[in-house]
DNA sequence: CACCACGGTATCCAATCGGTAACCACGCCC
DNA sequence: GGGCGTGGTTACCGATTGGATACCGTGGTG
């Protein structure tokens, strides 16, 4: 999962100055989910990149962070209002980055 | 210009890895521009990153550079078609970012 | 010839970013 | 009580970013 299919490899898009916040948005879009959940499909980033952008997104109010103690320590990221409503023009950016893909690498090339 | 009004400034977006691509690009929206012409509305941008800028964003194909030597030496910048289709997924950000504007304040306060 | 505008370059340096790897506290479960 | 899973933190370090500043070649122009 976002290997090579996202807009951050050809066209790195970087949300709040942090490279990886606008993947962890997309990765929420469907859902809460736990920090060990949020890893698999963000292989690719290191738990201090990921617990940082987790942690900028949570002061500027895109997610909400929920902890519970029993009967497992179990912590849940959801989006709030604000991060679900910032998926609307973040789907944007995908959607041209999808359907602009051809011209892009062509543009790349030369 | 750009000094206060623009999301790159609570909430950086940064397009093609660059920090002020965005900017540039929304620079040349109403047509064709000149390298000093670019650097009044930002001036806040050294020339150093000027010029990385728009050389990245010739290189991906989003800005078309013409160099006229007569009468006098002018460099004109402007958006190819690929630029101007990336203004609109572009616009959706800073409208989206003005909308939220009281609440990305708040956010960030508490 | 001297000077100026234009469109950049060159150099230096500090700060930030981000990856690796190791470590850690807590509570459950065998 | 020893190990495991969870949800991280910490230290270290190299690479990258980007800001300030000075400089530069070319071609008019007075």
């Amino acid at each position: 999962m976002f290997e090579e299919i996202c807009p951050s490899t050809l066209l790195p898009l970087r949300v709040g100055g942090d490279k990886w916040a606008g993947l962890v948005l997309r990765c929420l879009e469907d859902g809460p989910r736990r920090y060990s959940e949020l890893r698999v499909p963000l292989a690719r980033v290191s738990p201090k990149m990921l617990t940082q952008s987790l942690r900028a997104l949570e002061r500027d109010g895109f997610v909400r962070r929920t902890e519970y103690a029993a009967p497992v320590r179990r912590v849940m990221y959801e989006l709030t209002d604000l991060g679900r409503s910032l998926l609307e023009p973040l789907r944007a950016f995908c959607d041209w980055a999808e359907d602009h893909w051809d011209e892009l690498l062509d543009a790349r090339e030369s």
